[in-house]
Parts: structure tokens; C-alpha cells; sequence
DNA sequence: GTCATCACTGGTCACCTTGTCCAGTGGCAC
DNA sequence: GTGCCACTGGACAAGGTGACCAGTGATGAC
């Protein structure tokens, strides 16, 4: 849907103060009320705004260590696979990739030790070829959004701003 | 900080309604608003939960293609490295970690072709000495929180978990 | 040139939630 | 038993929410 400055400076806003209301953004933005209230329902019903999900920590409610598995997965078990690894409380996030794993997933554990047993619960799977995991050290950049929007939020009133796309989509 | 059954249930509300009020949050848990009010802080307070920021869609703002890289770095650039990415607005997020890539990332583009741009840009970096890249085709399990919070809230009061504060079963 | 459309402003309104008190109750450890 | 703690259920003032409305300026169509 594309979003413009003011989407970004509401968006960033948010980031920053999640818990901030309707009139105080107005106020921040220097725009009356109304139009807030206008641009976060568009922001909403447009999909960018997914929703207000609690960012819950792992590591606080006792799992502290998180791994990123590369699955390879046998011809034609892709569903079956799936369903397995959603049916896994450890795996917080699944992708199917191209390459030569087929698959990444986000684990997290209660320990290294703790660790084993939960891709042992992973790859205990019939359609699972192979797996190679990376334990996390560090996250030096968590997830994050804002720089994203300001870029999104420039490219809209830059005449030609979006950027060289162009190519094939998917 | 570990959580009890009514934390995890507090949470689980929290992840389906996140605009949820705390009067009404009380009311569907069926105990006092002071005690929500109450759970909540200490949630927050004791880092189960960073904040309430808003779930931005990349895919909303231009950014439909998503790309884990793995980065080998260099010995002793690292902190460099980590600069350098963090500088990268479609770097969504970074990790250290063991095996034989260094780093991983998330990445973001606004096409197959533009996803090229931000690799070169990502790479282009002295201290980076090879990188492979997985195109995210699909995402089977986005990324979520509520099965483990489930997890760690039942552990909590089978014997052996964690255990609550006063007050007692509900 | 004129008109309709659209977003934004600045205002009002009733309703409800929030934050913050309070006293009282029951489980638990000392 | 006594103190501590969490929870309950109630109260209060303050303020925000969602819903309206008329007026204004820019834009694009006729």
C-alpha cells in the first residue's frame, strides 16, 4: 500500500512509545487527532500494521538460548513437516527456502543441553534428511523495523525514490 | 522471572487482542483488575514483556522479499561487520553464531533484482568474506510466541517447575 | 472556470478506561 | 500466632476514546 512521511513518523512513534494513545501521537505528530485516528485505522485495514502483539522475551521465561536450523527435507514430505514443526513449541518461526536447505527454523531452548532434545524432536521426523544448526551468540541486531519505514516512508515523496525494482517478482 | 498458569493466560490474551484493555483483559481472566494491572507490571517490569511494539508487514511497505544470508567474516572485524550491517536499513536482524558461517541475517528487499542491490551492499564490506543467501519462499510458521509461553506456564506449577509467588492456585 | 472529492482541522459529545487509592480475606513461612 | 503477600471488590478524579460535525484548501474532472 506504500505508506508516506507521516505514516513513517506515526509508525516510528509507535515503535518507540507502543502504549502511546491516539491524542498524545497527535499532539508528538502536530496533526489534530482526527487524523491520526484516520491514518492508524488505514495502517490497519491496509495489512501494514499486523497488530500490537506483547514482544515476549524467551530468554525470560526460561529460554535463553536460541538456534537457527537448516533443514533438508525429503521429496513431497513438505507438508507433513511443516504440520510436524508447527506442532513444536521450540520452533518459534519456520521458513521454506531456496538453496539447498529447504527449510530454517528459528529454535529456541532451556540450555544447550536442553538444546539436544529439541532437535532431537525436530529432525525425529520421518521427512527430515539432514539438519545443521547455528547456536546464537549474540544478537547484535535485533529485529527491528524502524530504519526500514524511514527508508519506506522517504522513498514515497522522493519523485523516483522507489528504488530499482524493476525485476521479476517472485 | 519465570510465569505462572495465569501469566501464560494473561499473555495468550494479550497475543490474540493486543488492544485489549486491562479492565477487559480482567473480566475474560475472571479475577480483579488490580491483580491484571499487577501481573502486567511485573511482566514488564521483569522483561517477559519488551513492549507492545506494532507488527510492521515489510511486505505492506515495498518489501515483499525476505533472504536469511550467512556471512563468514573476517578474524577480528567483527565488530566492523556488525556496524556496517546495522547501518543497512533491509538488514531486519543479525546474529552471531557458531558453525562455520559467522552470522546470519535477515534481510529484506523490494524484488528478486533488488534483493541483488542489497546483498552487494551487505557484502560489500571489507571485513566479509563470503556469504550465501536463502530466498524465503514461504513462511508455514510465522514467527510466534504463544506455544512456548503455553510451555513455560505449565511448567510453572507441575511439580519441580518454577514456582509462583503467594497467593495460590486460581 | 467551476464543481466534486478528499484529507485535514479543530471542535463537541457521551461513555469508558486508567491509575491510584483503600480495607478486607486467605494462604504461607517463621 | 504474627507478619507478609497476593488477590478481591470497591471507590474516585482525570483523561482518553470513538463518534460525530462544519469549515478549509488542494486536486482532478468536467
Amino acid at each position: 500500500m506504500g505508506i508516506d512521511r507521516l505514516d513513517g513518523r506515526l509508525l516510528e512513534l509507535l515503535a518507540d512509545e507502543p502504549r502511546i494513545g491516539v491524542l498524545e501521537a497527535s499532539r508528538r505528530l502536530g496533526v489534530a487527532r482526527g487524523t491520526v485516528q484516520a491514518r492508524l485505522e488505514r495502517l490497519k485495514s491496509g495489512g501494514v500494521i499486523r497488530g500490537f502483539g506483547p514482544d515476549v522475551d524467551p530468554a525470560a521465561i526460561g529460554y535463553p538460548v536460541t538456534a537457527f536450523a537448516t533443514l533438508e527435507i525429503k521429496q513431497g514430505q513438505g507438508a507433513d513437516v511443516r504440520a510436524h514443526l508447527a506442532s513444536v513449541p521450540e520452533v518459534l518461526e519456520l521458513h521454506t527456502t531456496t538453496g539447498h536447505g529447504d527449510m530454517l527454523c528459528r529454535l529456541v531452548a532451556r540450555s544447550n543441553a536442553d538444546l539436544q532434545r529439541v532437535i532431537d524432536r525436530v529432525v525425529g521426523f520421518e521427512g527430515i534428511v539432514r539438519a545443521s544448526t547455528a547456536i546464537v551468540m549474540e544478537n547484535p541486531v535485533p529485529l527491528r523495523i524502524v530504519p526500514l519505514v524511514r527508508q519506506a516512508a522517504q522513498a514515497a515523496d522522493v519523485p523516483g525514490g522507489e528504488v530499482a525494482g524493476g525485476g521479476g517478482p517472485l
